[in-house]
RNA sequence: GCCCCGAUGGUGUAGUGGCCUAUCAUGCAGCCCUGUCGAGGCUGCGACCCGGGUUCAAAUCCCGGUCGGGGCGCCA
Protein backbone atom coordinates (compact mmCIF):
# COMPACT_ATOMS: atom_id res chain seq x y z
CA UNK A 1 0.00 0.00 0.00
CA UNK A 2 1.27 3.65 -0.88
CA UNK A 3 0.77 6.45 0.35
CA UNK A 4 1.26 10.01 -0.54
CA UNK A 5 0.04 14.19 0.43
CA UNK A 6 -2.97 13.50 -2.37
CA UNK A 7 -4.21 9.57 -0.54
CA UNK A 8 -3.17 6.03 -1.05
CA UNK A 9 -3.82 3.38 -3.60
CA UNK A 10 -2.45 -0.20 -3.96
CA UNK A 11 0.70 -0.99 -5.68
CA UNK A 12 0.51 -4.82 -6.94
CA UNK A 13 3.84 -6.70 -7.13
CA UNK A 14 4.31 -9.66 -9.02
CA UNK A 15 7.60 -11.16 -10.20
CA UNK A 16 6.82 -12.09 -13.86
CA UNK A 17 6.83 -8.26 -14.29
CA UNK A 18 9.64 -7.00 -12.69
CA UNK A 19 13.15 -6.95 -11.96
CA UNK A 20 13.82 -9.55 -9.32
CA UNK A 21 16.31 -7.67 -6.96
CA UNK A 22 13.26 -4.73 -7.54
CA UNK A 23 10.73 -7.16 -6.21
CA UNK A 24 12.93 -9.30 -3.27
CA UNK A 25 13.44 -5.25 -2.36
CA UNK A 26 10.48 -3.23 -2.23
CA UNK A 27 8.86 -6.80 -0.18
CA UNK A 28 11.61 -6.70 2.18
CA UNK A 29 11.73 -2.94 3.08
CA UNK A 30 9.89 -1.51 6.14
CA UNK A 31 6.53 0.14 6.92
CA UNK A 32 7.11 3.44 6.12
CA UNK A 33 9.96 3.85 4.03
CA UNK A 34 9.42 6.41 0.72
CA UNK A 35 9.34 4.31 -2.45
CA UNK A 36 9.32 5.71 -6.01
CA UNK A 37 7.61 2.93 -8.52
CA UNK A 38 6.68 3.34 -12.19
CA UNK A 39 3.60 0.91 -13.06
CA UNK A 40 0.66 0.90 -15.57
CA UNK A 41 -2.90 2.44 -13.43
CA UNK A 42 -5.17 -0.44 -13.82
CA UNK A 43 -8.65 -1.53 -12.82
CA UNK A 44 -8.49 -3.80 -10.12
CA UNK A 45 -9.77 -7.61 -10.19
CA UNK A 46 -13.21 -7.28 -8.39
CA UNK A 47 -13.56 -8.75 -4.56
CA UNK A 48 -15.31 -11.52 -4.00
CA UNK A 49 -18.66 -11.22 -3.38
CA UNK A 50 -21.41 -13.48 -1.07
CA UNK A 51 -24.65 -14.09 -3.48
CA UNK A 52 -27.21 -10.83 -3.15
CA UNK A 53 -24.12 -8.71 -1.45
CA UNK A 54 -23.74 -5.55 -3.36
CA UNK A 55 -20.99 -5.14 -5.59
CA UNK A 56 -18.35 -2.60 -5.00
CA UNK A 57 -17.60 0.17 -6.95
CA UNK A 58 -14.41 -0.51 -8.96
CA UNK A 59 -11.13 0.29 -7.82
CA UNK A 60 -7.48 1.00 -9.16
CA UNK A 61 -4.27 0.22 -8.31
CA UNK A 62 -0.69 0.34 -9.93
CA UNK A 63 0.22 -2.93 -11.45
CA UNK A 64 3.77 -2.00 -10.79
CA UNK A 65 7.59 -2.47 -13.65
CA UNK A 66 10.25 -0.44 -11.76
CA UNK A 67 10.80 0.51 -8.52
CA UNK A 68 13.68 2.45 -6.62
CA UNK A 69 13.67 2.28 -2.28
CA UNK A 70 14.47 6.22 -1.73
CA UNK A 71 14.75 6.22 2.11
CA UNK A 72 14.08 2.94 4.32
CA UNK A 73 12.06 3.64 7.85
CA UNK A 74 13.65 2.35 10.80
CA UNK A 75 11.55 -0.10 12.60
CA UNK A 76 10.09 -0.65 15.02
CA UNK A 77 7.65 3.03 14.41
CA UNK A 78 7.88 4.98 17.62
CA UNK A 79 3.86 5.33 16.69
CA UNK A 80 1.72 2.59 14.16
CA UNK A 81 0.74 4.59 11.37
CA UNK A 82 -2.10 2.51 10.35
CA UNK A 83 -2.22 0.28 14.00
CA UNK A 84 -5.46 -0.36 15.19
CA UNK A 85 -4.02 0.60 19.10
CA UNK A 86 -4.91 3.64 20.15
CA UNK A 87 -2.18 6.10 20.83
CA UNK A 88 -1.68 8.51 24.10
CA UNK A 89 -1.68 12.17 23.02
CA UNK A 90 1.85 13.06 24.43
CA UNK A 91 3.62 10.12 22.52
CA UNK A 92 2.18 11.26 19.32
CA UNK A 93 3.07 14.90 19.83
CA UNK A 94 6.85 13.52 20.80
CA UNK A 95 6.05 11.80 16.97
CA UNK A 96 4.25 14.47 15.65
CA UNK A 97 5.61 14.26 11.62
CA UNK A 98 4.58 10.35 11.97
CA UNK A 99 1.04 10.91 14.09
CA UNK A 100 0.54 13.80 10.71
CA UNK A 101 0.95 10.63 8.44
CA UNK A 102 -2.28 9.10 9.95
CA UNK A 103 -5.03 9.54 7.61
CA UNK A 104 -7.74 11.67 10.36
CA UNK A 105 -4.85 13.62 11.99
CA UNK A 106 -3.64 15.37 8.27
CA UNK A 107 -7.48 15.24 7.76
CA UNK A 108 -7.68 18.17 10.87
CA UNK A 109 -5.24 20.14 9.49
CA UNK A 110 -6.41 20.28 6.05
CA UNK A 111 -9.55 21.85 7.65
CA UNK A 112 -7.68 23.81 9.87
CA UNK A 113 -6.40 25.39 6.85
CA UNK A 114 -9.68 25.38 5.09
CA UNK A 115 -11.20 26.89 8.36
CA UNK A 116 -8.70 30.00 8.00
CA UNK A 117 -9.14 30.23 4.19
CA UNK A 118 -12.92 30.37 4.50
CA UNK A 119 -12.51 33.12 7.51
CA UNK A 120 -9.91 35.17 5.31
CA UNK A 121 -12.38 35.02 2.48
CA UNK A 122 -15.30 35.96 4.12
CA UNK A 123 -13.85 39.24 6.06
CA UNK A 124 -12.10 40.56 3.11
CA UNK A 125 -15.48 40.35 1.72
CA UNK A 126 -16.69 42.48 4.43
CA UNK A 127 -13.97 45.25 3.27
CA UNK A 128 -11.60 43.96 6.29
CA UNK A 129 -7.52 43.84 5.47
CA UNK A 130 -5.35 41.98 6.63
CA UNK A 131 -2.59 43.64 9.00
CA UNK A 132 0.67 41.87 10.97
CA UNK A 133 1.35 43.48 14.11
CA UNK A 134 4.30 42.98 16.30
CA UNK A 135 5.19 40.05 18.10
CA UNK A 136 8.38 41.24 20.03
CA UNK A 137 6.86 44.46 22.40
CA UNK A 138 8.49 46.47 25.41
CA UNK A 139 5.31 46.31 27.85
CA UNK A 140 1.78 44.85 28.22
CA UNK A 141 -1.02 45.49 25.16
CA UNK A 142 -3.67 44.52 27.84
CA UNK A 143 -3.56 44.00 31.67
CA UNK A 144 -4.13 40.69 33.27
CA UNK A 145 -2.00 38.06 32.28
CA UNK A 146 1.80 37.29 32.57
CA UNK A 147 3.99 37.89 29.85
CA UNK A 148 7.18 36.35 29.05
CA UNK A 149 10.13 38.61 28.78
CA UNK A 150 13.01 38.28 26.74
CA UNK A 151 15.96 40.15 25.63
CA UNK A 152 16.41 42.54 22.91
CA UNK A 153 19.59 43.52 22.17
CA UNK A 154 20.36 45.80 25.74
CA UNK A 155 17.26 46.42 26.31
CA UNK A 156 14.23 44.39 28.12
CA UNK A 157 10.99 43.14 26.18
CA UNK A 158 8.09 40.68 25.97
CA UNK A 159 6.51 38.13 23.81
CA UNK A 160 2.96 39.77 22.62
CA UNK A 161 0.12 38.29 24.30
CA UNK A 162 -2.39 39.96 22.12
CA UNK A 163 -2.86 42.37 19.30
CA UNK A 164 -5.09 44.47 20.76
CA UNK A 165 -3.50 47.83 20.95
CA UNK A 166 -1.59 47.38 17.70
CA UNK A 167 -4.70 46.76 15.62
CA UNK A 168 -6.70 49.76 17.63
CA UNK A 169 -3.43 51.64 16.22
CA UNK A 170 -3.98 50.56 13.19
CA UNK A 171 -7.67 52.04 13.14
CA UNK A 172 -6.95 54.51 14.34
CA UNK A 173 -4.69 55.46 11.68
CA UNK A 174 -7.40 55.23 8.98
CA UNK A 175 -7.13 51.39 8.01
CA UNK A 176 -10.82 51.16 9.03
CA UNK A 177 -11.37 47.67 8.90
CA UNK A 178 -8.44 45.56 9.77
CA UNK A 179 -7.95 41.53 10.85
CA UNK A 180 -5.00 39.68 11.88
CA UNK A 181 -4.14 35.65 12.13
CA UNK A 182 -1.26 35.52 14.20
CA UNK A 183 0.26 34.29 17.72
CA UNK A 184 -0.33 35.06 20.75
CA UNK A 185 1.83 34.33 23.81
CA UNK A 186 0.66 34.18 27.50
CA UNK A 187 3.00 32.86 30.16
CA UNK A 188 0.16 31.24 31.98
CA UNK A 189 1.00 28.29 33.81
CA UNK A 190 -2.48 26.40 33.06
CA UNK A 191 -3.00 23.14 32.36
CA UNK A 192 -6.19 22.51 30.46
CA UNK A 193 -7.66 21.17 27.42
CA UNK A 194 -8.36 24.43 25.90
CA UNK A 195 -5.17 26.76 27.52
CA UNK A 196 -1.85 27.01 24.92
CA UNK A 197 1.09 29.24 26.15
CA UNK A 198 1.57 30.01 22.43
CA UNK A 199 -1.37 29.84 20.39
CA UNK A 200 -3.20 31.45 16.94
CA UNK A 201 -5.62 34.29 17.48
CA UNK A 202 -8.06 35.52 14.63
CA UNK A 203 -8.53 38.84 15.49
CA UNK A 204 -10.56 41.79 14.00
CA UNK A 205 -11.08 45.63 14.64
CA UNK A 206 -13.38 47.74 12.75
CA UNK A 207 -13.57 51.33 12.96
CA UNK A 208 -17.35 52.61 13.03
CA UNK A 209 -18.68 50.01 14.76
CA UNK A 210 -20.50 48.97 17.96
CA UNK A 211 -20.24 45.82 19.53
CA UNK A 212 -23.10 44.47 18.18
CA UNK A 213 -22.01 45.44 14.80
CA UNK A 214 -18.71 43.37 15.61
CA UNK A 215 -20.80 40.76 16.90
CA UNK A 216 -22.38 40.52 13.36
CA UNK A 217 -19.37 40.25 11.84
CA UNK A 218 -18.38 37.19 13.95
CA UNK A 219 -21.49 35.12 13.24
CA UNK A 220 -21.92 35.67 9.55
CA UNK A 221 -18.32 34.50 9.56
CA UNK A 222 -18.65 31.05 11.55
CA UNK A 223 -22.05 30.55 9.27
CA UNK A 224 -19.55 31.20 6.26
CA UNK A 225 -17.06 29.10 7.55
CA UNK A 226 -20.01 26.43 8.19
CA UNK A 227 -21.34 26.75 4.57
CA UNK A 228 -18.31 26.43 3.04
CA UNK A 229 -17.62 23.22 4.92
CA UNK A 230 -20.60 21.47 4.11
CA UNK A 231 -20.56 21.99 1.25
CA UNK A 232 -16.88 21.45 -0.12
CA UNK A 233 -15.13 19.40 3.04
CA UNK A 234 -16.97 16.84 3.99
CA UNK A 235 -14.76 14.05 2.58
CA UNK A 236 -12.28 14.98 5.82
CA UNK A 237 -14.84 15.14 8.29
CA UNK A 238 -15.85 12.21 6.97
CA UNK A 239 -12.20 10.46 7.73
CA UNK A 240 -12.05 12.09 10.45
CA UNK A 241 -15.14 9.83 11.48
CA UNK A 242 -14.11 7.34 10.15
CA UNK A 243 -10.95 7.05 12.60
CA UNK A 244 -13.76 7.96 15.67
CA UNK A 245 -16.41 5.08 14.84
CA UNK A 246 -13.21 2.78 14.96
CA UNK A 247 -12.69 4.31 18.13
CA UNK A 248 -15.92 3.94 19.56
CA UNK A 249 -16.65 7.69 19.42
CA UNK A 250 -19.54 9.48 18.25
CA UNK A 251 -19.07 10.67 14.52
CA UNK A 252 -19.04 14.41 14.15
CA UNK A 253 -21.59 16.17 12.46
CA UNK A 254 -21.59 19.85 10.96
CA UNK A 255 -24.73 21.50 11.65
CA UNK A 256 -24.89 25.33 10.44
CA UNK A 257 -25.15 27.15 12.82
CA UNK A 258 -28.27 29.66 12.36
CA UNK A 259 -27.69 33.54 12.95
CA UNK A 260 -28.17 35.41 14.42
CA UNK A 261 -27.04 33.30 17.55
CA UNK A 262 -28.72 33.81 20.58
CA UNK A 263 -27.58 36.67 23.01
CA UNK A 264 -27.64 36.15 26.40
CA UNK A 265 -26.85 38.75 28.78
CA UNK A 266 -24.42 38.85 31.43
CA UNK A 267 -27.65 39.30 33.64
CA UNK A 268 -29.54 37.18 31.98
CA UNK A 269 -26.72 34.69 32.39
CA UNK A 270 -26.67 35.24 35.74
CA UNK A 271 -30.13 34.59 36.34
CA UNK A 272 -30.17 31.14 34.56
CA UNK A 273 -27.14 29.73 36.69
CA UNK A 274 -28.63 30.77 39.92
CA UNK A 275 -32.44 29.15 38.55
CA UNK A 276 -29.89 25.72 37.23
CA UNK A 277 -28.94 25.94 40.89
CA UNK A 278 -25.24 27.62 40.84
CA UNK A 279 -24.02 29.72 43.37
CA UNK A 280 -23.59 33.38 41.68
CA UNK A 281 -24.17 36.57 42.20
CA UNK A 282 -23.85 39.74 39.87
CA UNK A 283 -20.30 40.84 39.40
CA UNK A 284 -18.98 37.71 39.71
CA UNK A 285 -17.21 35.73 37.05
CA UNK A 286 -19.24 33.21 34.63
CA UNK A 287 -16.84 29.89 35.65
CA UNK A 288 -16.72 26.83 33.39
CA UNK A 289 -19.16 25.03 35.87
CA UNK A 290 -21.30 27.73 35.73
CA UNK A 291 -21.31 27.74 31.89
CA UNK A 292 -22.26 24.04 32.06
CA UNK A 293 -25.44 25.06 33.50
CA UNK A 294 -26.27 28.23 30.77
CA UNK A 295 -24.82 25.03 28.06
CA UNK A 296 -27.69 22.92 29.05
CA UNK A 297 -30.16 26.40 27.53
CA UNK A 298 -27.46 26.89 24.77
CA UNK A 299 -25.99 24.17 23.52
CA UNK A 300 -24.37 25.82 20.71
CA UNK A 301 -23.44 29.16 19.88
CA UNK A 302 -24.22 32.15 21.97
CA UNK A 303 -23.06 35.41 22.87
CA UNK A 304 -22.75 37.12 26.08
CA UNK A 305 -22.88 40.59 26.04
CA UNK A 306 -23.20 43.36 28.49
CA UNK A 307 -20.37 42.56 31.20
CA UNK A 308 -19.73 44.49 34.36
CA UNK A 309 -17.59 47.21 33.61
CA UNK A 310 -15.72 46.16 36.61
CA UNK A 311 -14.77 43.08 35.39
CA UNK A 312 -13.77 43.95 31.94
CA UNK A 313 -10.21 45.71 31.34
CA UNK A 314 -9.76 49.39 31.16
CA UNK A 315 -10.12 49.72 27.35
CA UNK A 316 -13.50 48.21 27.19
CA UNK A 317 -16.19 51.21 26.03
CA UNK A 318 -19.58 51.78 28.45
CA UNK A 319 -22.60 54.40 28.09
CA UNK A 320 -23.21 55.39 31.27
CA UNK A 321 -26.56 55.14 31.15
CA UNK A 322 -26.71 51.29 30.73
CA UNK A 323 -26.41 49.87 34.44
CA UNK A 324 -27.94 47.05 35.95
CA UNK A 325 -31.29 46.65 38.20
CA UNK A 326 -29.24 46.62 40.93
CA UNK A 327 -27.30 49.91 39.76
CA UNK A 328 -24.10 48.23 38.27
CA UNK A 329 -22.39 49.71 35.63
CA UNK A 330 -22.38 47.58 32.23
CA UNK A 331 -19.98 47.40 30.04
CA UNK A 332 -19.98 47.14 25.63
CA UNK A 333 -17.63 43.98 26.41
CA UNK A 334 -19.11 40.33 25.06
CA UNK A 335 -17.83 36.54 24.77
CA UNK A 336 -19.03 34.18 22.43
CA UNK A 337 -19.32 31.39 24.34
CA UNK A 338 -19.84 27.44 22.12
CA UNK A 339 -21.57 25.24 24.54
CA UNK A 340 -18.90 25.41 28.09
CA UNK A 341 -16.28 26.61 26.16
CA UNK A 342 -15.07 30.25 25.18
CA UNK A 343 -14.39 31.37 21.97
CA UNK A 344 -14.44 34.97 21.73
CA UNK A 345 -13.96 38.13 23.88
CA UNK A 346 -14.70 40.95 22.26
CA UNK A 347 -16.26 44.27 22.49
CA UNK A 348 -16.38 47.83 21.77
CA UNK A 349 -13.55 50.02 22.55
CA UNK A 350 -13.20 53.10 24.85
CA UNK A 351 -12.01 55.42 21.81
CA UNK A 352 -12.29 58.89 24.20
CA UNK A 353 -8.97 59.56 26.17
CA UNK A 354 -10.17 60.91 29.37
CA UNK A 355 -12.63 58.60 29.77
CA UNK A 356 -9.73 55.98 28.98
CA UNK A 357 -7.77 57.47 32.00
CA UNK A 358 -10.61 57.57 34.53
CA UNK A 359 -11.02 53.96 33.74
CA UNK A 360 -7.41 53.33 34.80
CA UNK A 361 -7.99 55.33 38.06
CA UNK A 362 -11.72 53.44 38.65
CA UNK A 363 -9.42 50.08 38.72
CA UNK A 364 -6.67 51.46 40.54
CA UNK A 365 -4.13 51.71 38.44
CA UNK A 366 -1.93 54.77 37.17
CA UNK A 367 -2.48 56.60 34.10
CA UNK A 368 1.26 57.39 33.72
CA UNK A 369 1.92 53.74 33.52
CA UNK A 370 -0.54 53.49 30.56
CA UNK A 371 0.78 56.24 28.45
CA UNK A 372 2.13 53.79 25.62
CA UNK A 373 -1.76 52.81 25.68
CA UNK A 374 -3.51 56.34 25.87
CA UNK A 375 -0.93 58.49 23.90
CA UNK A 376 -2.14 56.71 20.76
CA UNK A 377 -5.72 58.31 21.35
CA UNK A 378 -4.91 61.98 21.77
CA UNK A 379 -5.22 62.88 18.44
CA UNK A 380 -9.05 61.97 17.78
CA UNK A 381 -10.38 58.42 17.32
CA UNK A 382 -13.06 57.02 15.95
CA UNK A 383 -15.65 54.63 17.82
CA UNK A 384 -14.77 51.40 16.82
CA UNK A 385 -14.97 47.52 18.24
CA UNK A 386 -13.19 44.44 17.67
CA UNK A 387 -12.66 40.21 19.04
CA UNK A 388 -10.91 38.01 19.29
CA UNK A 389 -11.14 34.37 18.79
CA UNK A 390 -9.18 31.73 19.31
CA UNK A 391 -8.79 29.32 16.06
CA UNK A 392 -7.96 25.84 17.75
CA UNK A 393 -10.81 26.02 19.92
CA UNK A 394 -13.46 26.42 17.02
CA UNK A 395 -11.26 23.40 15.07
CA UNK A 396 -12.07 20.78 18.00
CA UNK A 397 -16.14 21.96 17.68
CA UNK A 398 -14.88 20.99 13.78
CA UNK A 399 -12.95 17.98 14.48
CA UNK A 400 -14.38 16.76 17.49
CA UNK A 401 -11.04 16.90 19.29
CA UNK A 402 -11.45 16.87 23.00
CA UNK A 403 -8.03 18.62 23.20
CA UNK A 404 -6.95 21.54 21.55
CA UNK A 405 -3.60 20.16 21.02
CA UNK A 406 -5.09 17.70 18.53
CA UNK A 407 -5.37 20.36 16.06
CA UNK A 408 -2.36 22.19 16.95
CA UNK A 409 0.97 21.10 15.00
CA UNK A 410 3.33 21.69 16.99
CA UNK A 411 1.55 22.71 20.26
CA UNK A 412 3.46 24.51 23.33
CA UNK A 413 2.63 24.20 26.91
CA UNK A 414 3.57 24.37 30.39
CA UNK A 415 5.44 21.67 30.19
CA UNK A 416 6.33 21.08 26.43
CA UNK A 417 8.69 23.09 24.01
CA UNK A 418 9.94 19.92 21.81
CA UNK A 419 9.45 19.30 18.73
C1' G B 1 -1.09 28.40 42.09
C1' C B 2 -4.88 24.63 44.17
C1' C B 3 -7.32 19.59 44.18
C1' C B 4 -7.50 14.51 42.35
C1' C B 5 -5.36 10.45 39.57
C1' G B 6 -1.76 7.49 36.97
C1' A B 7 3.28 5.21 35.37
C1' U B 8 3.76 -2.79 32.93
C1' G B 9 7.41 -4.92 26.02
C1' G B 10 8.23 0.11 20.36
C1' U B 11 2.64 1.22 21.02
C1' G B 12 -2.15 0.41 23.70
C1' U B 13 -3.42 -2.68 27.83
C1' A B 14 -4.69 -7.11 31.87
C1' G B 15 -2.98 -7.82 36.52
C1' U B 16 -4.54 -4.61 43.88
C1' G B 17 0.78 -9.22 48.52
C1' G B 18 2.56 -15.76 46.90
C1' C B 19 -1.51 -18.66 41.25
C1' C B 20 3.52 -13.49 37.48
C1' U B 21 10.18 -17.31 34.82
C1' A B 22 3.44 -11.27 33.90
C1' U B 23 -2.30 -11.23 29.98
C1' C B 24 -4.11 -9.76 25.34
C1' A B 25 -3.74 -6.80 20.98
C1' U B 26 -0.56 -4.32 17.84
C1' G B 27 4.63 -4.30 16.45
C1' C B 28 9.32 -6.67 15.22
C1' A B 29 12.16 -11.18 13.29
C1' G B 30 11.84 -15.76 10.61
C1' C B 31 9.12 -19.34 7.84
C1' C B 32 4.71 -20.86 5.02
C1' C B 33 0.79 -19.28 1.98
C1' U B 34 -1.30 -15.65 -1.14
C1' G B 35 -4.42 -11.26 -6.35
C1' U B 36 -3.40 -11.00 -1.26
C1' C B 37 -5.70 -5.45 -0.84
C1' G B 38 -4.33 -1.71 6.74
C1' A B 39 -4.81 -10.47 4.08
C1' G B 40 -4.16 -15.39 6.50
C1' G B 41 -1.30 -19.31 9.21
C1' C B 42 2.87 -20.98 12.30
C1' U B 43 7.23 -20.06 15.40
C1' G B 44 10.00 -16.76 18.05
C1' C B 45 11.46 -11.63 20.32
C1' G B 46 10.31 -7.83 23.55
C1' A B 47 8.10 -4.72 29.67
C1' C B 48 6.72 -4.04 35.75
C1' C B 49 9.58 4.77 35.81
C1' C B 50 13.82 5.91 39.54
C1' G B 51 15.53 5.72 44.79
C1' G B 52 14.46 4.18 49.72
C1' G B 53 11.23 1.35 53.16
C1' U B 54 7.57 -2.62 55.12
C1' U B 55 7.24 -8.09 54.50
C1' C B 56 9.29 -14.86 54.76
C1' A B 57 7.43 -12.85 49.97
C1' A B 58 6.21 -6.46 46.30
C1' A B 59 4.21 -5.05 39.40
C1' U B 60 0.82 -5.00 43.67
C1' C B 61 1.59 -1.74 50.31
C1' C B 62 4.29 3.01 52.40
C1' C B 63 7.67 7.48 51.65
C1' G B 64 10.46 10.68 48.33
C1' G B 65 11.68 11.95 43.25
C1' U B 66 10.78 12.24 37.98
C1' C B 67 7.39 12.13 34.10
C1' G B 68 2.41 12.12 32.57
C1' G B 69 -3.19 12.58 32.86
C1' G B 70 -7.83 14.94 34.65
C1' G B 71 -10.39 18.99 37.12
C1' C B 72 -10.24 24.16 38.91
C1' G B 73 -8.46 29.13 38.72
C1' C B 74 -7.22 32.52 34.50
C1' C B 75 -8.21 33.23 29.70
C1' A B 76 -8.74 32.84 23.44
Amino acid sequence: MLRDGTGKIQAFLKRDNMDEDIFAAIQATSRESTISITGIVAQKRPPNVAEGDPIPDPEFEISVTEGTILAVADAPLPVGVTDDVNVGLDIRLDNRHLDLRRSHVNAMFLLRSKVLEYGRVHLLSEGFQEINSPKIIAAAAEGGTNLFPMKYFDTDAYLSQSPQLYKQLAVLGGLERVFEIGPAFRAEKHDTYRHLNEFISFDIEGAWMDDEDVMGVQERMINFIWTEITENDMNLIDEINKYRISQDKEPVTVEIPSIPFPRVSYCEAIEIVKNGGGDIEWGDDIESHHCDIIAEKFPGFHFIPRWPMSMKPFYIHHKIEEKSENGGQLSRGFDLNYGRDEMTSGGQREHRVDILEGNLIDMGLDPKDFTFYTDGFRYGAPPHSGWGLGVARLLMILTGAGNVREVVLFPRDRSRVTP
